[in-house]
RNA sequence: GGGGGCGUAGCGAAGAUGGUUAUCGCGCCGGCCUGUCAAGCCGGAGACCGCGGGUUCAAUCCCCGUCGCUCCCGCCA
């Protein structure tokens, strides 16, 4: 009882055929005379009859049946009476008169139903993630995650990319996200660690020659998971030599094209948008905006000066900034709804939010009285009209922008302002190379210690570190930072000179990774390279929101695995056998 | 580490100012049914209302704690 055919592709021209078909019970009607049998495999669902005609043993059989048995079906391809076709279904024209059917497996009453509809929740989803697999919703996810990689490789190679593994148990080094540890048996009481990404060494293969590489690579970082991050994800890993940084935005831009044009039939646009890091912070409040809506903040600087308001002067005196928004039509929004927003502000660090109302006659409500004699100014360099509300933020610049932006986000998801059926790809580029540290009180690196400054910034680094731009640039879709890349540091000497502004000792960096310092001593070529995540990308490109739709078996917010229930415990001869041993837990201690 | 939300039959939800027998749909079990396609009709079983404590004559409901899930801040070069 192997199947001839599949689920999904018998049709009209396939008539009086004998065929048999495996698959799964998808639905089960019995009108007593008559059976009907839903049949479904990862191509379609096929209906499969069984009438007064059929043998008194099949038709006792199929009464036995329940969803989701396993079954094999023989029988015959008919025409469906005209009344009787279903449009909805590709199969809708046809059925299968069933001569035989063959019990393969059967399947316990179900914890949920397998269905596009089934509303059980996420948690137990992942639970039986072999169930909700099942159902096409999860099929197509896969699938397209397949049709991606696939296009990823065809393009990739296609341009002369070779595919090379890099190892999965490496050298713990600082810096960045935590690493998982992986204690070695042979070399009791060292420890490998799993990458947080192929980073060192794919900038090694670009020493050994590999001009152009790619791995979809397993990625792992000890950090608190969120919809759109877990411990575990996978990257496009991609790295050139002798590049700049406009040959890495126009693969990529080609790249992602192809897999839009070959996954979803979707024509993206030759070349993305692009805006600096400090724009996007200025006018979106967000390194990664989305940039399917409007929405952008004004400045309100120099009419704050004029006011008599002293939040906003004192603000804007002490160095810091107002930053404005203009809501289109909400000048209806309540108390209630206000603060709320406030309540968002706040979260991010700004200390209030203000608003007023623009009115036919002027400004209205909250901290309007304030600003009476400037109305006009207001709404004309504000461009705002008549029921409009409009929301400040006085605060430090980076307070001011970052607390506004999740605003902005805020009232794009609440007013529905973004179009799920668009996608708005922005090229972040000019971030800074450091950041300020103020719990260390010290320089750091704002994305990875072997990112090249610009050109013009090389001379003076040391001068103002704060104000130094690196070769440096994020991927921005639809308001999710989907591909991180630069361009990196090949000198050795101004390699060093990083390391002395982030307070890295060169015993330290030697220690730590001398085998990519001491590589860089053989001839290094200029490279640099990009990484898009593939799960966040397929997340949009299939409108979810969390990333744990799109990968086959995730890892839930707290870590864990639901449906093997790792991590676990492990027998201690094991840990023994390591040279390790358990610490009691802290709390355990204080008791 | 911190904040918000949720937790009621196998699943998804409703519930009351704190007051008899906790409601509905799906699924499950039994029966009827010859054209359904989320089949229909009749009948039935199934819940220590997450767990622990407190307030009260009385708690699924109020309070405290705890566990689980989830969203967010921190964190994620």
């Amino acid at each position: 009882m192997k199947r001839t055919v599949t689920c999904g592709e018998l049709t009209k021209e396939h008539i009086g055929r004998s065929v048999i078909l495996n698959g799964w019970v998808h639905r089960n009607r019995n009108h007593g005379g008559i059976h009907f049998i839903n049949l479904r495999d990862r191509y379609g669902i096929t209906q499969v009859v069984i009438d007064e005609d059929a043998s008194e043993e099949l038709k006792e059989l199929t009464k036995g049946l329940k969803f989701e048995y396993c079954i094999a079906v023989k029988g015959i391809v008919k025409e469906r009476p005209e009344s009787m076709v279903n449009p909805d279904m590709a199969t809708g024209s046809i059925e299968i008169a069933a001569e035989e059917i063959l019990i393969l497996s059967r399947c316990e009453v179900l914890p949920f139903m397998v269905d596009e509809k089934s509303d059980a929740k996420e948690d137990l989803r992942l639970r039986y993630r072999y169930l909700d697999l099942r159902s096409f919703g999860m099929q197509r996810k896969i699938a397209l995650r397949h049709e991606v990689a696939f296009a990823t490789r065809e393009y990739l190679i296609s341009r002369g990319f070779y595919e090379i593994e890099t190892p999965t148990l490496i050298k713990s080094t600082p810096e960045g996200a935590r690493d998982f540890l992986v204690p070695s048996r042979i070399n009791a009481g060292k420890v490998f660690a799993l990458p947080q990404s192929p980073q060192l060494f794919k900038q090694i293969l670009m020493v050994s020659g590999f001009d152009k590489y790619f791995q979809i690579a397993r990625c792992y970082r000890d950090e608190d998971a969120r919809g759109d991050r877990q411990l575990e994800f996978t990257q496009i890993d991609i790295e050139m030599s002798f590049v700049s940084a406009e040959d890495v935005y126009s693969l990529t831009e080609e790249l992602m094209g192809y897999i839009f044009r070959k996954s979803l039939q979707f024509e993206l646009p030759a070349k993305f948008q692009r805006l600096t890091y400090r724009e996007a912070m200025n006018r979106y409040g967000s390194d990664k905006p989305d940039l399917r809506f409007d929405l952008e903040f004004k400045d309100f600087n120099e009419i704050a000066k004029k006011s008599d308001f002293g939040v906003f002067k004192g603000a804007v005196e002490q160095g810091g900034s107002v930053k404005t928004l203009v809501v289109p039509g909400c000048a209806g929004y309540s108390r209630k709804q206000i603060s709320d927003l406030e309540e968002t502000a706040k979260i991010y660090g700004a200390k209030g939010l203000a608003w007023m109302k623009v009115a036919d006659g002027g400004l209205e409500g909250g901290i309007s009285k304030f600003f009476h004699p400037l109305a006009s100014e207001i709404t004309d360099t504000l461009g705002a009209k008549p029921g409009d509300l409009l929301l400040f933020v006085a605060d430090t610049w980076s307070t001011a922008c970052t607390s506004l932006g999740a605003i902005r986000n805020r009232l794009g998801k609440d007013l529905e302002l973004a179009d799920p059926n668009r996608f708005e790809f922005l090229w972040i580029v000019d971030y800074p190379l450091f950041k300020w540290d103020n719990d260390e009180k010290k320089w750091a690196p704002a994305h990875h210690m072997f990112t090249m400054p610009q050109d013009r910034f090389i001379d003076s680094m040391e001068d103002n570190p704060g104000e130094v731009i690196g070769n440096l640039y994020d991927l921005v879709l639809n308001g999710n930072e989907i591909a991180s890349g630069s361009i990196r540091c090949h000198d050795p000497e101004i390699q060093k000179r990083i390391f002395r502004i982030v307070g890295f000792s060169e015993e330290e960096a030697e220690k730590r990774f001398g085998f990519l310092l001491e590589s860089f001593r053989y001839g290094p070529p200029p490279h640099g390279g990009i990484a898009p995540g593939l799960d966040r990308l397929v997340m949009i490109m299939t409108g979810e929101s969390t990333i744990r739709e799109v990968i086959p078996f995730p890892k839930n917010t707290m870590g864990i695995s639901p449906m093997d229930n790792s991590p676990s415990n492990v027998d201690p001869l094991l840990i023994k056998d390591l040279g390790l041993s358990w610490l009691p837990k802290e709390k355990e201690q204080e008791k």
